[in-house]
DNA sequence: ATAGTTGTATTATATCATATATAACAAACA
DNA sequence: TGTTTGTTATATATGATATAATACAACTAT
């Protein structure tokens, strides 16, 4: 799989990282227990430092998405839950974007029409 | 309409003043051409810097939602428009959002269902 | 055993975003 | 003439972000 940085953007870089690696585990590009490119490896690939790459795989650690292990590197997690925490942040962020989609216009359909084209969208890469 | 702060979140002050306001429009507390608290004056009830509630209603106007003037203070605009900019942010928001619930298995039709349960929530209030 | 790779930890440094404090300004109003 | 409005300016402090350079423990391959 391949990563796209935009050191341009406001977007941190180690949170760019974090974004596209869910976006490969959406699309299929990245599947269970696959295994990652070591750290030094990806930060030579996107000329970033290692502890950048580091952070951003910490951060999926610790939302369950990758695990680490000392001798085999880091690897796509056996499988994901919804659980409470997720479900909680999701809510929020949904409950923003609705909020600023429905001032503008948007109806419900409209919305319900975007999350099933991008919801599509990953499955036909599987 | 009552702004609640939490200082000791991650979210930004002035991101946070932002957003709240966002739902406070999209539930109907706010109205077009509405009149908001003198920064001076949030930023006293808030127990935050004047600067900072500036800044929270300079992004609100960059977007289009609130309107300066030096002799009537700051009001909601009249209406919003969803253009391509906005658009364009929504779905790239969306398309994150979506993938990590359809990694935890998450089905369109829960995903729908949320949507729909919060965007009538805002209707209540109208 | 030796060398190399893995994630991790440490220390130091630089830059930007965030937030505050203080003050001043132009424009409008009572 | 004061007062209120948003705005601008300067200075300061703190935390997040990112880099650089090392070092370490644990494991793999030769």
């Amino acid at each position: 799989m391949r990563l796209r940085i935009d050191a341009a953007s406001t977007v941190p870089l180690y949170q760019q990282i974090h974004d596209q690696i869910i976006l490969g585990l959406a699309a299929g590009e990245l599947r269970p227990d696959e295994t990652l490119p070591a750290v030094r490896q990806l930060a030579d690939e996107l000329n970033v430092n290692m502890l950048t790459v580091a952070k951003g795989y910490n951060l999926l650690k610790t939302e369950g998405y990758l695990i680490s292990d000392r001798r085999q590197g880091t690897r796509v997690a056996a499988d994901f839950q919804a659980d409470k925490l997720f479900m909680q942040s999701l809510q929020e962020q949904l409950h923003l974007l609705t909020a600023a989609a429905k001032i503008r216009g948007l109806s419900v359909a409209e919305l319900q029409q975007i999350i099933t084209t991008q919801y599509q969208g990953f499955e036909q890469g599987e």
